[in-house]
RNA sequence: UCCCGAGUAGCUCAAUCGGCAGAGCGGGUGGCUGUUAACCACUAGGUUGUAGGUUCGAGUCCUACCUCGGGAGCCA
C-alpha cells in the first residue's frame, strides 16, 4: 500500500486544470461498464467522477483484464490523458495509459440499482460514497461552515456548553440519563442557559454542538441526537432576536447557493426556492397565525401550540422562512420573559422554514427579573436549587438578553429539500438505530 | 405511549378467488470499440420474520409475538 501514497495527488474537482496532460488519479471504482474491447471505468476520488476510456488496443492486454474482472468500489490508480469530451459525464475524460487495482472489493452491497431506506441506513458507512449523500454532507459543511462565519465575522465569541448537565435544564423532554459516579447525569438538551451566563461575560456568545432528546419520536424531523447552534446576546429584545434571526438564515442560504451550486444539481433541489430566501422575512404575531389556520380549517385550538400539520399550512402561505411571535406564556418554557404589554404573551419567535419543513429556530426575550424568574421556576415545579447558578445572572447585573437556537439537520433537510432529517447527519441515531 | 402500514432470493419487488414461489438488478460464464443505472444470451441463488391455528391444500385467511417504516404527542 506504501506505493500508492502521493502528497501532491490530483482531485477530479480540479481536472479540467490539467486538460490535455498526462496526470495519475487515485480513488475508487464507481461503476464500469465493458463492452468488448472497450472499457469505461468510473473512478471516484471523494470530489468528483471521472469517466476513464480504455482501449484495450491502447494498454497492454494484462492491464485490459483487470478492468475486466475489477469489482465496483474497489480501490484503483489510473493513469491517462485528460480529454475535454461532451458525451463523458462531468464534461472531462480520461484516456487510460496504466490502470492498477489497489485493493479488490468483495461483492459490493449498494448496486447501482433502487434500495430500500432501511438498507441503506445499515450501510450509512457506505451509502456516504454514493453522489446524493455525498452531496447532501458538502452542503451540511458549508452550512455549518457559515454559521460560524457568520457570528465570527459579527464579533461573537464561541462558548462551549457541556455536555453533562445536573439536572433537567427546561424540564419538558425526556433526558438521556447516565451513570456519573455515585450520581445521575444527563446529556444536555440546550446550552441556552449556559449561553446566557456566557453573554453576561462576554456579550455576544454562541455555541455548536451536539443535544440530545430522548423523546420516542418517530417522525422525520427528530432525532435523538442532533446539532444545534445557539447565539445569545445581552442588551438585546425580541426585535433584535429576530433581526439577527432573519440576517443569519438568509446568510446561510446564500452561501449554499454560492457553494453548492454542483451539489444542489446532483440532489435535484429547485434552486429557485432558495433564491427567494431574501430578507425581510415576514413576522406574523401568534393571534394573526391562529387566524391563517381557522381560515384553512385546522382543528387548531387558540392558545395551544401549533401542531406539524398546522405549521405546514402557516409556512406555506409565504415564500420565505416566516417567523411566529408572541406565543401563550403558558406553551412556552419558563426562562421566556413576557410580554410586559400583554403578560398572557412570551416574548418568543419560531422560525418556520418554507415548503412545510417546519420549526427550524425557536427562540425569544430571557426573564431577566430576578423575583419574576424564581416564581415561574416554582410555578413549574423545577428544583429551585438547581438553578441558583443561573437565578446569580439576575443578581449580579442583569440586563435585558435573547437569543435563539436552530436545529441544523432540519435546516440541512430544507436548504437541501429532503424527505427526512437521517440523511442529513452522517451517522443518524434514532429510536430504532444505533448502528453503524 | 397511542394509531396506521410492511416483513417473499444478496438488493428492489411481483405472485389474480386459498391451487406448481417469479422478474429485474447484483454474482458466475460467453459476446460486443462510445457506453451513460449500457446491452444480448445462458447460469446459480428460497426454512415466504417467528410460533401456533383453520383447510385436501396457506406467501395468501385467523391469533399471538418479534422487527422495521410512517404519523400523533413533544420538540430543533
Amino acid at each position: 500500500m506504501q506505493n500508492y501514497i502521493n502528497r501532491d495527488k490530483i482531485y477530479v474537482e480540479n481536472i479540467g486544470e490539467h486538460d490535455g496532460k498526462t496526470v495519475t488519479l487515485y480513488g475508487w471504482l464507481y461503476n464500469k461498464r465493458v463492452k468488448g474491447k472497450l472499457a469505461f471505468l468510473l473512478l471516484r476520488d471523494g470530489t468528483g467522477i471521472i469517466q476513464c476510456v480504455m482501449g484495450k488496443n491502447d494498454v497492454s492486454e494484462e492491464v485490459f483484464e483487470r478492468a475486466d474482472k475489477v469489482t465496483q468500489e474497489s480501490s484503483i490508480m489510473i493513469t491517462g490523458t485528460v480529454h475535454a469530451d461532451q458525451r463523458a459525464p462531468g464534461g472531462y475524460e480520461m484516456h487510460v495509459q496504466d490502470f492498477e487495482i489497489i485493493s479488490l472489493a468483495q461483492e459490493y452491497p449498494i448496486t447501482p440499482k433502487e434500495h430500500g431506506t432501511t438498507f441503506l441506513m445499515d450501510h450509512r458507512h457506505l451509502w456516504h460514497r454514493s453522489k446524493k449523500q455525498n452531496a447532501i454532507l458538502r452542503i451540511r459543511h458549508t452550512i455549518i461552515k457559515a454559521i460560524r462565519d457568520f457570528f465570527d465575522k459579527d464579533g461573537f465569541t464561541l462558548i462551549d456548553a457541556p455536555v453533562f448537565t445536573p439536572a433537567a435544564c427546561e424540564g419538558t423532554t425526556t433526558l438521556f440519563e447516565t451513570d456519573y459516579f455515585d450520581t445521575k447525569a444527563y446529556l444536555t438538551q440546550s446550552g441556552q442557559l449556559y449561553m446566557e451566563a456566557a453573554a453576561m461575560a462576554f456579550g455576544k456568545v454562541y455555541c455548536f454542538g451536539p443535544t440530545f432528546r430522548a423523546e420516542k419520536s418517530k417522525t422525520r424531523r427528530h432525532l435523538t441526537e442532533f446539532w444545534m447552534v445557539e447565539p445569545e446576546v445581552a442588551f438585546m429584545d425580541l426585535e433584535g432576536d429576530m433581526d439577527l434571526a432573519e440576517a443569519f438564515v438568509a446568510y446561510i442560504v446564500q452561501r449554499v447557493l454560492e457553494s453548492n451550486q454542483e451539489q444542489l444539481k446532483v440532489i435535484e433541489r429547485d434552486v429557485s426556492k432558495l433564491e427567494a430566501v431574501v430578507p425581510p422575512f415576514p413576522r406574523i404575531h401568534y393571534d394573526e397565525a391562529a387566524k391563517i389556520l381557522a381560515d384553512n380549517g385546522s382543528e387548531f385550538v387558540f392558545g395551544d401550540d401549533f401542531g406539524a400539520a398546522d405549521e405546514t399550512i402557516i409556512s406555506n402561505q409565504f415564500d420565505k422562512p416566516v417567523m411566529v411571535h408572541r406565543y401563550p406564556a403558558a406553551v412556552k418554557a419558563f426562562y421566556m420573559k413576557n410580554d410586559p404589554e400583554n403578560p398572557e404573551r412570551a416574548l418568543c419567535v419560531d422560525m418556520l422554514a418554507p415548503e412545510g419543513y417546519g420549526e427550524i429556530i425557536g427562540g425569544g426575550q430571557r426573564e431577566d427579573d430576578l423575583e419574576t424568574l424564581l416564581r415561574k421556576i416554582r410555578e413549574h415545579d423545577l428544583p429551585e436549587s438547581s438553578f441558583q447558578w443561573y437565578l446569580d445572572l439576575r443578581r449580579y447585573g442583569s440586563v435585558p438578553h435573547a437569543g435563539f437556537g436552530l436545529g441544523i439537520e432540519r435546516t440541512v433537510a430544507w436548504i437541501c429539500g429532503l424527505h427526512h432529517v437521517r440523511e442529513t447527519i452522517p451517522f443518524a441515531r434514532l429510536m430504532h438505530r444505533l448502528y453503524p
